[in-house]
DNA sequence: CTTGGAATGTCAACAAGGCTGACGTATGCT
DNA sequence: AGCATACGTCAGCCTTGTTGACATTCCAAG
C-alpha cells in the first residue's frame, strides 16, 4: 500500500520526498491549484451561457483548426454525445464552424470564427494571465520541475496528446 | 494582455519561460494532469455509487476529524446545499458520524467511522501510487517546483487554507 | 456492383452535482 | 426578548457527464 517508509529504508539517497505526508501535500495541492487555474476563465464564462466545456472545446479548436469530432473526443475524454451539446451550441451562436469533410464525408473539420476567437483570446488571456503570476513567482527551474511532474501524472495517452500539441503536431 | 514578449524586451534576464506558448503548455500540462489525478480514484468510486463530490469530502474529513460542516464548505468551495447532500448519503450509509458540538451545540462534527476510513484508505492508495510514480521519475528537485508553482497559483483563501492543513492545524 | 459492417455524427433521455432561493429549528449572544 | 449563527431541507434550475437508438457515409468482401 504505502511504500513511502520502505523506499525510505532501501535506498542510500534521501527519498523523503516520497513520504506519504509529502504525496498528501501534493495531492491537496494539485486539488487548490487547479481551483485557482478554473476560476479566471469560469467567471468570464458565468456571464455568458457557457460553462467550462465550452472553454475547452475552443481552447482545442483553437490550438488545431480543422480537426475533427473524432479527434477532439480523443483529446477531452468524454463521449461524442456529450461534446456534441457543446459544439452544437457554439456553432449556433456563430463561434464555430464546422465544414464537411472533403475526401471524407463523413468527417466534420471544426473551426473558430472570428467571435469564436475572440472569446478564446479572452478566456485564454485571463488563464494565461494567472498562469504567468505563477511562473514568475516561481522562477524558471521551478516551473520546469512543475512541467516534469504533471508530464509524469498524466495517462500515456494524454501524455502522447500533450506531447504532440508540444512539440507541435 | 500577453506581456510575455514585453517583459522579454525590458529585462537583461532570459525569461523565455514567461512566453506564451510557454504558458499555453503549462495550462495543457494542468488539463491533462488533473484527469490522470482524479483518474484511479474516479475507477473505484464509479463502482460504487459515489462521486468526486464524496471522495472530496472523505479526503478532508479524514484529514481534520471532528470538522465542522461550515469549515468543511470553506475547504471544499461549494454550497451546503451541495455538500449536504454528499455529507447525508456517506452518513446514511455509515461512513461519517455527525456529532452535536459539545461547547456549540448548533455545530456539527464530522468524523469517518470505521468503514469510511477504509474508503479513504482504499482511494487515497491509489491516488498515491500515481503520485509517488510521477514523483519518483521527476525527482526531488522538480517536486520542489512542482509545489511552488502550484501553491503560486491558488487563491489566496485557498492558499492559507492548504498552508494551514500542510503544517499542521 | 452490391451489400454489410465500421466509422462518424445527431437526437433523446437520464443522472450527478453544481447553483439559488426560501424556510424551519436549535442555539448562542447582546 | 430578540437578533444572529449553524445546520438541515425542499424545490427547482443548469451544466455536463452518461447510454441507447438512429442516420449517413465509406470501404471492402463477395
Amino acid at each position: 500500500m504505502s511504500d513511502g517508509r520502505a523506499a525510505q529504508v532501501y535506498s542510500g539517497e534521501s527519498l523523503l520526498f516520497l513520504t506519504d505526508e509529502q504525496l498528501r501535500q501534493g495531492i491537496e495541492a494539485m486539488f487548490f491549484a487547479y481551483r485557482g487555474f478554473t476560476a479566471d476563465p469560469d467567471r468570464i464564462l458565468g456571464e455568458m451561457a457557457y460553462g467550462r466545456a465550452h472553454h475547452r472545446a475552443v481552447h482545442f479548436i483553437n490550438r488545431a483548426p480543422g480537426t475533427t469530432v473524432n479527434n477532439l473526443l480523443a483529446i477531452l475524454g468524454v463521449t461524442k454525445q456529450s461534446l456534441n451539446r457543446v459544439l452544437r451550441t457554439l456553432i449556433s451562436d456563430g463561434l464555430v464552424e464546422s465544414r464537411i469533410g472533403t475526401s471524407d464525408k463523413r468527417e466534420r473539420h471544426l473551426f473558430l470564427t472570428e467571435t469564436g476567437l475572440q472569446l478564446e483570446q479572452q478566456l485564454s488571456d485571463a488563464q494565461r494571465a494567472r498562469m504567468r503570476a505563477a511562473f514568475r513567482d516561481a522562477g524558471p527551474e521551478a516551473v520546469a520541475g512543475f512541467k516534469q511532474v504533471l508530464e509524469a501524472m498524466m495517462d500515456a495517452d494524454m501524455r502522447r496528446a500533450y506531447v504532440k500539441l508540444r512539440d507541435g503536431v
